[in-house]
DNA sequence: AATACACACTAACAACTGTTAGTATCTTTT
DNA sequence: AAAAGATACTAACAGTTGTTAGTGTGTATT
């Protein structure tokens, strides 16, 4: 066939895990045959082993750089003294819904496929995302009691927020007359606004 | 083996429906095989073909009665007049709740394997989610009108509302200790009270 | 008791899966 | 120009997939 073009973005496995994501998302990862990505980068399937050890690989290297990318922002903004807990909170709220508008593929894979992760891998990712669920419920708790968040359920807002940047997957498909800027400055008043004191 | 044990659950293919539902939940409907439901109802794979037509037909099953069970109560609400569009709205999240806290499985197949739905079935499942959002939409576009209602983007409340519930999800995982009718009052105060004027 | 039906079984199919071995070719380094 | 390394190919593997054919068995109806 040909060689799979890149310079422009990044290695050849960086072309290939990309491509993967956007193929997990789209037909599922147990349904995303390594022939099809195979077409998707234009080469034969058994080339692809030159650049990747495994199709398990390419959904690690996906998920685990997503969550990685997640708590890296955390670490940030819980450092920051400069901001109260509701604004740590818009603020992670934020870079939730700019993840999944700006890469919508792999949010979308690490959502929806990280249950096809091999162990030990599968139980390192459950455990990474307890743990961020975890400091999350830690800001609202302590903005409770700042008197700077309203008296609400910690593990329910969490709930309800990391799930409700999951609709974007649905903006994403049907183009609708509403710009990204738009839906995050609506998502933002309805979750975050709502529970200034 | 043995048979299939109903009289308790309704018919024999009901209890493969059911089992089929937790199965494609648990493991995804591309990596569910048929092997895989035999044992879980205590057969073999080829005996299933007695009562359902294909592995997709179960798919349908569960998709479409879960859409119609939305879009019977959706008629429902709407024509309740005693009602006003908050209300409304509140009473379809509400429904919503309930759904993915007391039919989890068959609730979550529908949101996360429809895709896996053959043609024409997963175009017909589309289109009737479109118009399930649409018409929600004209629920608080009314609202607006109205002034029961504070003034959003229609089509981003929905999208953030009918995502936020699949959070639920999480909640099953990991018995929380907060009840299912704290979760549903909490959900609620956090989405829907911040849409009052 | 005989007939019919519902339901289970075994065996097998063709298609498809991720992956490896072995080999050729193109690109870069020496 | 030669050697080395990266990257592609073809062919094939063992295992799994959904499904069908054909057959037997237990249950209900005549």
């Amino acid at each position: 066939m040909g060689r799979i073009s890149h310079r422009k973005n990044g290695t050849r496995k960086e072309v290939i895990t990309l491509a993967a994501a956007r193929l997990f998302r789209e037909k599922g990862f147990p349904s995303t045959g390594m022939r099809d990505l195979a077409v998707d980068v234009g080469v034969e399937a058994a080339s692809l082993y030159n650049h990747i050890r495994s199709k398990s690989e390419l959904l690690q290297e996906i998920c685990f750089r997503v969550a990685n990318d997640f708590t890296a922002q955390l670490l940030e903004v819980e450092a920051d003294d400069s901001l109260n807990c509701l604004q740590k909170l818009e603020s992670i709220v934020r870079f939730h819904i700019s993840m999944w508008i700006s890469r919508l593929d792999e949010a979308m894979v690490t959502n929806n496929e990280s249950k096809y992760l091999e162990e030990p891998y599968h139980s390192t990712f459950l455990n990474e995302r307890r743990v961020y669920v975890r400091r999350l419920e830690q800001i609202i708790e302590e903005g409770i009691r700042k008197g700077q968040i309203r008296k609400v359920q910690p593990y329910a807002v969490v709930l309800t927020l990391l799930s409700a940047v999951r609709g974007i997957e649905y903006w994403h498909r049907t183009k609708k007359n509403i710009s990204a800027d738009e839906l995050e400055e609506s998502m933002i008043v309805h979750m975050v606004n709502g529970l200034k004191k």
